[in-house]
DNA sequence: ATTATCTATAGATCTATAGATAATGC
DNA sequence: ATTATCTATAGATCTATAGATAATGC
């Protein structure tokens, strides 16, 4: 299946969203008691590998880079994840997702039936946020990893990032919000965009999140021609 | 110096991009006798390497990969490019980066005056081009370059894709076609979106390259608001 | 007993160098 | 003599495993 500028392969089924859902999100906050909660010390590994791996990209990262960063010897991390590279990779990008996925179902929420809003306040959470490179963990980081790590990381992005966001564009074009664009490709320019935002303002602090985002969604929805 | 949504550590100067130009384009078509070809071994090298590098990135291909697909040996590679690894992908790079600019330049030539045309025709080339993952390379493949590798392939990237793009736009806005906003971050956002469409294209065939890049420049520059 | 680290190391792989070989051109 | 490859290998580095060690909790 083909999603606007990201490709993701594999049978997505938009009504089962919820379902895969359920099982990505027991991780992050033990709604019950007896939850597989992830210690402090791991936590410290997934924060440096996560700003590692977000920088550079999987291949370009070895375990000695997370580890010396972490003031601790490369065998170490086997300790808290046994799988080894792969195992800590996907941990942390399920983990980066999954706050992707709260921050914009949240921006999403809190505007409803405004879709400037809705999205402005999307590109505020990418403005803020470390940049993920979306484009690299699809076409180079993802490719690396195992069949199975590949299609969990797919799933994630599609139910995280991309559904919403069409869903979004799909329902404002039914009320006749926006235009009719096929709605793959400018949830793909919009995640591609985002993503470039998170990079500017990782790389400078010319221009404010709030007024980027908000010239942003403002080209998108009014376009470049003068208003008249 | 910040550039839109790529940011270009370098001291820049706009007014010194064609003395820069001159020295990287001597290699590609000899207008002097004795200048220095390439062969066609080192061809096919070039052509073998640019798809794996630009496909995985640098840290993921290793030589042996190239040298595999070339159905040689690694060890030979060194005969093409004395300085091993770093030296073939800085070539890569290059040769990449020489054929953008000329596509661009040609497509702003062929539609002077017309920014819808002239955005319409760069947008179809990009569809046309396999995807160069341009966020990766400023973020991943570039940093991992030793320093002189660096400010060189940052220089031809303002060069070559940057500064004609940001150019363009600012001349729209000096003649009142588009309104005013900061041209570096529509800079951005447009090689975003484009090399968007390229990964979109190389991974889909659903939408034409045509019908793609009219869409997408439609979005920029009407918006997605319905046309009342 | 569990948690979180360490040392030591096997085995694989990667870059790069040295020097041989074979074909072609002068 | 030049071009384009090869074999062999040094040296570095990377992932992963085995087993020891030390601190803390029961």
């Amino acid at each position: 299946m083909q999603c606007g500028l990201l490709s993701v392969s594999m049978a997505f089924n938009f009504q089962q969203d919820s379902a895969v859902n359920n099982v990505a999100m027991d991780n992050v906050a033990g709604s019950e008691g007896p939850e597989q909660t992830v210690s402090d010390a791991t936590q410290r590994v997934l924060d440096v590998a996560e700003r590692l791996f977000m920088q550079r990209g999987y291949a370009a990262i070895t375990l000695r880079d997370i580890a010396q960063a972490l003031d601790m010897k490369q065998a170490s991390l086997y300790y808290h994840f046994p799988g080894g590279k792969e195992q800590l990779f996907v941990t942390v990008v399920q983990r980066v997702l999954e706050r992707y996925k709260a921050g914009i179902h949240q921006a999403l929420a809190t505007h409803r039936l405004d879709l400037r809003q809705q999205l402005m306040a999307i590109a505020l959470w990418f403005a803020q946020q470390p940049p993920m490179n979306l484009l690299g963990l699809m076409h180079a980081d993802i490719p690396a990893l195992s069949q199975a790590s590949q299609a969990e990381l797919l799933d994630s992005v599609f139910v995280a990032l991309f559904a919403p966001i069409r869903n979004t564009f799909a329902a404002a074009q039914q009320i006749g919000t926006i235009r009719t664009v096929d709605p793959d490709m400018i949830t793909g320019a919009f995640l591609a965009i985002m993503d470039g935002i998170s990079y500017r303002q990782a790389h400078s602090d010319e221009i404010s999140p709030e007024v980027m985002a908000q010239e942003m969604i403002s080209v998108l929805l009014d376009g470049l021609h003068p208003a008249t």
